[in-house]
DNA sequence: CTATATTGACTGACTGGTCAATCTAGAGTT
DNA sequence: AACTCTAGATTGACCAGTCAGTCAATATAG
């Protein structure tokens, strides 16, 4: 392996290593000897690779929030009904959870939901896949597919938040979710915010 | 005043004044002298009255959380139909950010949130607020109000995280939330979790 | 006179970030 | 093939600043 190579691996590591201490210990209770200890590497070689441990948190931060703005886009672009694009998005959501779970946590536990410090910075980003998503409830009222009452906006925030807190009950949970729990989750939350709660036509 | 009753009032300065400091640094960023600062009183009677810095914070969210889950109840209790449960829940909720925003913002991004530290510690009577809540779902159904494709369970998360999602929004904006868009949330996020995004009838 | 409230200087522990020293892959040289 | 040389990788001791919590002194209500 080139000198590059191992330089780019090393780099790998230590971010993996950040993202497992981060989601063990939070950002601001974890030093940066427990990233170095955890990765294997000295203490000086975060900072080689890194400016400070703000910056790490923002690497991971911003690498996986692209591949979410990206798949948001995605979804978006697609000729299927709208139901069937939230059912996307939400299935790319909790499937990101499924495959790291330790990453999602830190993204909603550290920086999406810390309003004083990363969530400020990343304000802009963020609202980014907000904005995605309210223009998938845009197109679908445009169609006659959902009512005009709720706003695309709003729409978008109860349909993120309902998500989030769902990965957040999962996140608090000491055991590992199930697979069957897991696929459950995507269909309940499109269930839940496209059909409501309220029984249909002739009951009341 | 009897010194009792002035201790009792420099604790609630105390407590207040670290409700605004919280909310406009954050509980990791700032210092317990910051908390003194703005109370007027000397660093050391923060401790006269709390053992901790911890302490203080989860005073200020046991006060006001406990007021929640009476709310809870008491709205479980009432024989209304469920939407107007819920509106009323999404109510309380919405007018405790209107009548002091930086108490719920403490209470959300410090506590609820903070899953590493605080949230942890407060897991079960957080939890009360999603059983409460879920109690409220699953008498809906057994009334044939609600369907019961949804769990319970997972409508309470739904429901509040829709909420807090909305509060999120508030609590990241630069200016204050005017009255109309407080009143018009509760309706929305009640329209959007009861009725759904999606048009009825014969539409489709 | 006493018990409690109040003060704020001080300490001890901690930690983010620096830096001089060391190592080594691999290019250039003979 | 053997030998240098260099730039980047790697190390970890150290520094400088921060801050939660302590405590001895002082004030004052009753």
């Amino acid at each position: 392996m080139s000198r590059a190579d191992a330089a780019i691996d090393k780099r790998r590591v230590i971010l993996d290593a950040a993202v497992r201490v981060f989601a063990r210990q939070g950002f601001h209770t974890c030093r940066v000897s427990d990233i170095a200890d955890e990765a294997g590497v000295a203490y000086g070689l975060v900072y080689h690779y890194f400016s400070s441990k703000d910056e790490v948190l923002d690497t991971i931060f911003l690498d996986r929030w692209d591949v979410m703005l990206a798949a948001i886009a995605e979804v978006d672009s697609r000729t299927i009904p709208p139901r069937e694009k939230l059912y996307a998005i939400a299935a790319f959501i909790i499937d990101s959870y499924r495959r790291d779970p330790d990453l999602m946590k830190v993204i909603i536990v550290e920086v999406t939901r810390a309003a004083n410090t990363f969530a400020r910075t990343h304000l802009e980003r963020i609202r980014e896949a907000f904005a995605g998503i309210a223009e998938i409830v845009r197109v679908a009222q445009a169609q006659s597919a959902f009512r005009t009452e709720i706003t695309p906006e709003f729409a978008a925030l109860a349909f993120y938040g309902a998500i989030e807190q769902v990965l957040t009950g999962w996140i608090f949970n000491s055991e590992p979710v199930g697979e069957a729990e897991l696929e459950r989750a995507k269909t309940l939350v499109v269930e839940t915010i496209c059909g409501g709660l309220e029984t249909r036509g002739a009951v009341l």
